[in-house]
DNA sequence: TCCATAATTCAACGATAGTTGAAATAAATG
DNA sequence: CATTTATTTCAACTATCGTTGAATTATGGA
């Protein structure tokens, strides 16, 4: 993964609103959500609203499928662990012992 | 944890060159790097990377400690991997079924 | 004590980001 | 085909960010 995929991930993840929105995503699994239940869920203004998903979007973390006239966001999981496995990658060098400060975020995530 | 904070953790992260330093540390394990060798390796200004360091710090995601005239920086593991569940948490909400697609990063992610 | 090295602080500048209101597009319904 | 609902686009404004140069603090050695 490149350094600038990754800043501009973390860059649309480093904002209130945006990362609010993410997590709702996160939280409501691949099905995703209809633009408009999400402006409700989180009270922000529809144009607010659909420039957040559109950073996020651009960013490669969610998607969007149209379903009649919704349009239905869901997160990319596979960005988004590669995101996440980038900002761990190369904590050890082949050292196993070097990184035991995070062994116990694996199994923290182990949430499935 | 409080969203606030990993905004602030995420902003922080979410540039070319403080990311690039906060690698440059996460490759360096506990032990971490002194700011002038830092400097060198990154090849941008001393005040720069001070500034950078600075974020980074008030993040909580690296630690510093003085050592003769050098001042050596290094990894919060703990505020680190804080921020990594914060990311996926609630991605199930008890379905173990529901988030298939993240299951595959933490066998990615178990370096160690 | 004086000097060199290590790192930080401060002020200022240009660049970028976030929100808002108004207008525009797109799809479904009568 | 006109209307309603859902969402996006655009332009403009303010606020915040990132870097730089100059000055400052802190430590170790001659």
């Amino acid at each position: 993964m490149e350094i600038k995929t990754a800043t501009q991930r973390l860059s649309a993840l480093a904002q209130e609103g945006r990362l609010f929105v993410f997590r709702e995503l996160v939280k409501a699994g691949p099905n995703g959500l209809a633009a408009g239940d999400i402006a409700k869920a989180v009270g922000v203004a529809a144009n607010t609203l659909s420039a957040q998903l559109n950073i996020l979007s651009h960013a490669g973390l969610i998607q969007s499928r149209r379903e009649g006239r919704s349009i239905i966001y869901s997160i990319q999981y596979h960005h988004m662990s590669e995101l996440l496995v980038y900002l761990v990658k190369d904590c050890c060098q082949g050292h196993e012992d070097i990184c035991g400060p995070l062994s116990d975020m694996t199994t923290k995530m182990a949430c499935c």
